[in-house]
RNA sequence: GUGGUUGUAGCUCAGCUGGUUAGAGUGCUUGAUUGUGGUUCAAGAGGUCGCCGGUUCGAACCCGGUCUUCCACCCCA
């Protein structure tokens, strides 16, 4: 079977049909995008690799897919490098370029190269392909979409207020009702992590954290003795553990808690700010809830920190992400520009909808006519019928060649055409058509002037 | 990257402690039905049992490697 061919792991084909349901996900994305004031622009699939290396983490280094050089690299490759046998500094030296990884990292690079160009506050939203050497599950690809909209060059938390109006209407465009926004900010950790006195173990504290839905209290408390976090410290956190109620109830908490740090004290302020304007202006479909355990992306992420959850009862990991991060441009070198963004997971939103059965059965079909083929002559009037049906704006095509009707009935069926024209020797002589509804199996017969009666249908 | 799991017809899956020509359902082709599909009936085609190697008189089944699938870590969309 060496023979049969195969695709990478972690990649997918698309039938026609999934094509069909991941535009329609695109296109509802990118209409809101738009309404929203976003414009579009496109990276490289590949970048330098220095532009991508240390950005994501040594985690995330391991996962970018490197490209090797061109021509004879390995003869341009010291011989102390080479007998190192060292991938790590091997690497470099036969590897100049590696695939996009995630859209943020371009975008940084894409606003400090065309910083001159750009008119701040500048939004933008970008819906490419990312690669990442990572072992797939269910829901985990090594190719998958990313689809962003990022705010630069504006300080406003009005932004933040704006971007989870965005999540909303997205999900209330694809009628997936009942997705919990989660929203968090990094200068509370910080503020926690400060007043517990484990300020320099933010991280640890953070990750940790970040598990408790999945791994529980002792979990997290184990994991924390683990990373070397003190009794005393998880003793003050306590609170955290059992932090509940109302987004506003919570932010009482966590004020009271973090009553002795400047920046915790700030965290609150913007939360507050956020969570009572959102409320204020109202969501359609979506459930914004603090939870304070949230920590994503924290190599980046500054301000408000942001994660949706699938509907209860999907297995899904979070199918979207984002947050604020102030200085994401300062590593490409241009200082004090604040960006806010959003993700959507749209791989993972596909397989939610389909779960669901979330999608428009008008999806699957693919053609609203199909005209049976009787012969030649009847075939050319067909053809001319076609034409002012394709004019109307339906799919409509001709079935190609002259087979047993048996056989191009069944083909339209497994299309799921609504309609079939049969025009045979008997309506070549009359002038006329006749219109098979598939899914009713009653048959009309038109007059050839009476086209438009049919298109009326529709 | 660590540990485990999966692979048999286009698809979904049976296949006993290793033993002759590897099965079912569905789909496909043909016919009943030469101008009528989705129902029914009949017949037919389709598999070097993921791949490579080993053990054995004999391997879909046991062993090793490899690829793939899914899962738990890691991390993340």
């Amino acid at each position: 079977m060496a023979q049969k061919p195969s695709i990478p792991k972690g990649t997918r084909d698309f039938s026609p049909a999934e094509v069909l349901k991941r535009n329609y996900i695109f296109d509802l994305v990118k209409r809101q995008f738009q309404t929203f004031g976003f414009q579009p622009i496109e990276t490289p699939s590949f970048e330098n690799s220095e532009t991508l290396m240390g950005k994501y983490g040594d985690e995330g280094d391991r996962l970018i897919f490197k490209i090797l050089n061109s021509g004879d690299f390995i003869s341009k490759v010291d011989d102390v490098t080479y007998s190192s046998k060292k991938s790590s500094s091997l690497t470099p030296k036969i590897s100049e370029k590696a695939l996009r990884y995630d859209l943020t990292v371009p975008f940084a690079r894409y606003v400090v190269m065309h910083q001159n160009e750009i008119d701040f506050p500048f939004k933008r939203y970008q819906i490419q392909p990312v690669w990442r050497a990572d072992r797939p599950q269910k829901g985990r690809f090594r190719e998958f979409y990313q689809c962003d909209a990022d705010v630069v060059g504006a300080n406003s938390l009005l932004q933040e207020v704006e971007l989870l109006q965005l999540y909303d209407a997205v999900f209330t465009d694809l009628k997936l009702t009942g997705t919990t926004i989660k929203i968090n900010n990094r200068k509370i950790l910080a503020g926690i992590a400060e007043v517990i006195g484990a300020k320099h173990q933010l991280v640890d504290f953070t990750v940790a954290l970040d598990k408790l839905d999945k791994i529980g209290e002792e979990g997290v408390k184990r994991e924390m003795r683990e990373k070397g976090i003190s009794e005393k410290a998880m003793e003050l956190a306590g609170p955290l553990f059992s932090l509940s109620g109302t987004n506003l109830q919570q932010l009482d908490a966590l004020r009271s808690l973090l009553s002795g740090s400047e920046q915790g004290g700030k965290g609150v302020q913007e939360l507050e700010f956020i969570v009572k304007t959102v409320e204020e202006l109202g969501l359609q479909s979506a459930q914004l809830t603090i939870d304070v355990t949230l920590a994503r992306g924290l190599n980046y992420y500054t301000g408000a920190i942001f994660e949706v959850a699938a509907p209860e009862g999907v297995q899904m990991g979070s199918i979207g992400g984002g947050g604020r991060y102030d200085d994401l441009t300062g590593i490409f070198g241009l200082k004090d520009v604040s960006g806010v963004g959003i993700s959507f997971g749209l791989d993972r939103i596909y397989l939610v909808l389909e779960e669901l059965g979330y999608f428009p059965e008008a999806l699957e079909r693919s053609l609203d006519v199909l005209c049976l083929n009787f012969g030649e002559a009847e075939a050319l009037v067909a053809l001319r019928l076609l034409g002012k049906l394709r004019k109307a704006g339906l799919k409509a095509d001709l079935y190609p060649s002259k087979s047993k009707i048996q056989k191009q009935l069944k083909y339209a069926n497994n299309r799921n055409v609504p309609y079939v024209i049969l025009i045979g020797e008997e309506e070549l002589a009359n002038g006329s058509f006749v219109v098979k509804n598939m899914l009713e199996g009653t048959q009309k017969e038109y007059a050839m002037d009476q086209l438009e009666d049919f298109i009326a249908l529709w």
